[in-house]
DNA sequence: CGCATTTGACCCGCGC
DNA sequence: GCGCGGGTCAAATGCG
């Protein structure tokens, strides 16, 4: 423990560029972002929202890595193994397996979904097995890669770190935050990618019962597309989804350009796994969807 | 002073 | 049953 969180000085946080899958959406459940607070937990509904039953072949997007991302035209990144895959959580070889399975049979662990977790909280004795028994909740998850300098991207949200561990195939910590929220339960891994160092491996799991909060616009704030995208999917994947398709086939999205912040730079891998509406954050939208995509 | 980070210890699930 | 490894806790510490 001495390296990583640290970006290199100079590092000018971001860099570098990543073609992504994501694994496929299935919209609905969740009507707003109270419910989820509300429900406190409401697994049943979040894995509705996050739609895992999707395989991940579902995927609009061509295979291995030929899709590149929002007209990340000449991205010169590593085309090939950007993914954002659904992960079936433990036991995995962290990137290497998110890596291999992005392309196959993740539908089979997807599908097969985390039952509604029975949680049955045995009695909430406040006592410590109560705590830590909370039983390691399964909420469902999704990981993507950036290639970025820093470990620690921003993405709206506000995180406290809880945690750091080094993992057996990876000369890197995996850092664990926590959101700031009380109330919010979601949970992010951020690991570098053992193969290459300049990937960032993020695993979200749960999903926001909130909004983000301020994000100040043209400040210090490390306001990169890639903390753009991710805030995209992870506030709105019917917006991200279609942002996609809007790539795909301008058609759809009237021709227009996606936003120049989407280009160069920073890029980041995606996944479309969480429902919820969009952020009131106009500035997320602003740099990932033309205006007129926006369904609100 | 309040909040975030660090870090060692502890807990838990899983494979052997 | 045991050991390993991942995940979390919580006290200590740092920082604005």
């Amino acid at each position: 423990m001495d390296d990583k969180n640290q970006p290199p000085p100079g590092s000018d946080a971001h860099s570098g560029g990543t073609g992504w899958r994501y694994p496929g959406y299935v919209g609905g459940g969740i009507s707003s972002l109270d419910d989820l607070c509300a429900g406190e937990e409401d697994e049943a509904s979040i894995l509705k929202a996050f739609g895992w039953s999707i395989p991940l072949d579902s995927n609009p997007i061509g295979e291995d890595g030929g899709f590149r991302g929002f007209g990340l035209d000449d991205a010169p990144g590593p085309s090939s193994a950007m993914a954002a895959a659904p992960l079936e959580d433990r036991s995995d070889p962290p990137a290497a397996s998110l890596l291999a399975r992005s392309g196959d049979a993740v539908s089979s662990s997807s599908s097969e979904e985390p039952p509604p977790e029975p949680d049955e909280k045995p009695a909430e004795t406040a006592n410590k097995s109560t705590k830590k028994g909370q039983k390691r909740s399964r909420q469902p998850r999704f990981a993507f890669m950036t290639k970025s300098e820093i470990d620690h991207l921003e993405d709206g949200y506000r995180w406290r770190k809880y945690g750091q561990k080094t993992v057996k195939n990876s000369p890197y910590p995996r850092s664990y935050y926590r959101c700031t929220n009380s109330k919010c339960m979601v949970k992010k891994r951020v690991e570098r990618s053992p193969e290459d160092p300049t990937i960032v491996i993020t695993t979200y799991e749960g999903q926001h019962c909130h909004h983000t909060v301020s994000f100040p616009r043209g400040s210090a704030y490390v306001h990169s597309a890639a903390a753009s995208a991710e805030r995209l999917a992870l506030a709105s994947p019917q917006l991200y989804l279609q942002a996609m398709q809007f790539h795909q086939n301008p058609a759809v999205g009237g021709g227009q350009q996606l936003p120049q912040t989407l280009h160069g730079e920073h890029q980041t891998s995606l996944p479309a796994g969480t429902s919820s509406p969009l952020p009131t954050d106009e500035g997320l939208l602003g740099d990932m969807v033309p205006p007129g995509m926006r369904n609100r």
